[in-house]
DNA sequence: GTGGTCTAGACCACG
DNA sequence: GTGGTCTAGACCACG
């Protein structure tokens, strides 16, 4: 029952994956405040990735200030930021964004693609 | 004022930045069908980027059919076509949709967030 | 006895040679869905060629969907696409045929001439 | 009146396309034994590519006996030789043939092949 | 002069 | 250890 799916063969970091599902999880609720994040050993094991991996995920959860650590005790969720989780979740699209606009493409086209792209996704869900 | 500005300190790969901005630069007509680009090794020196950087980019360009070599004379614009080169910038905001999407954001919050993230990128012009 | 024979005096780039042998080793069966092929360095080994030859190599079968790279652990085979192997296989096929239509030569001709011809190679292996 | 349609963006070298057009139009019978070729100079202009182009070209024929020079004279086609026409010409269907052999494809599967390819060329025209 | 291929070797991110 | 990117520079075919 790994609340993670990890996509081995994409290109984007399995740090990064981690980072993103553990973020989703506390916007959607699934995680509350002062929940206990599982041990960078177990969740290691859980999901047949090195341990150094979860680490730096966690460390870098931990400095945007999503988690936070007790010496000797584990993580654990930290006080829920809407708004610097949004800002995290929505890094990816804000940048491609600021690339599509610099590549030319005005508001009504990318508004346009968004819907239709959105609505590709959720059929293939 | 080189046609290419290149972010040095961006993780985009060089090659992957020339790409783009010669798709740009068709799409936006600045470079027609037959219009010759500039050599390797010109571009190279002007970017202050090694050849084989350039010839990469080069080498990708063509593959993709944006371009066409013809060897001892150089590169040259293809017949634009343009669904791929929408489909090739548009990759990026593709998938940052499909990662907001799983990540659980609606339509309505991603169309207003394209919104103004469009305005304050235009802003920043 | 390395899998992959280089014929060095060949006007086939090496990088394409390392290519049509892979394809050809998923295509016969001997390395099939997810198997691990040998490491750019130690192939670059083996054969006595440079690491980016065989990089390059890897990096087009990635790009045409045959393998798959996994940062830091190694590359893999892809789901094999039975379609895009004959295409890619057959693709100097199709051109020599294509060549020979031109020229003025006839199906039966051609029929004949190649079922020679593969009763000549077949012979010499 | 070009004789010879030249495709620039291909990857075959002019001066291939040009030794195998000539070969073509002596195995048609459009130019016929003792035939006087264009001059370097006149077919180089005509065709808009260096003289020195045809000149390898001229001198490639001339040296598999398709043509023969006369100093100061021009260039005129030689006795034909079917034989080494057809195999001139078919040289790189034989070597595609070998290609697809090695890589497993069976006569059958060969031969099925090259009548859709032929006909699918033959509706192109 | 032009692109194409290759060597030699460096540095980096990821794990 | 693994692949990805890049530099520096060579040699080649083609034109």
């Amino acid at each position: 029952m790994a609340i993670i799916a990890l996509d081995m063969t994409s290109r984007v970091p399995i740090f990064e994956q981690i980072n993103r599902r553990f973020i989703e999880l506390i916007l959607k609720g699934v995680l509350s405040e002062n929940d206990q994040l599982p041990s960078v050993r177990s969740l290691a094991l859980d999901l047949g990735v090195n341990p150094n991996t979860v680490s730096r995920s966690y460390a870098e959860l931990e400095k945007s200030g999503m988690i936070y650590s007790i010496s000797g005790r584990g993580s654990f969720v930290a006080k829920k930021d809407e708004k610097s989780i949004h800002e995290f979740l929505l890094s990816d699209f804000d940048f491609a964004i600021t690339e599509a606009v610099h590549a030319g493409f005005d508001e009504q086209t990318l508004v346009e693609h968004l819907k239709n792209k959105i609505e590709e996704v959720s059929k293939n869900d």
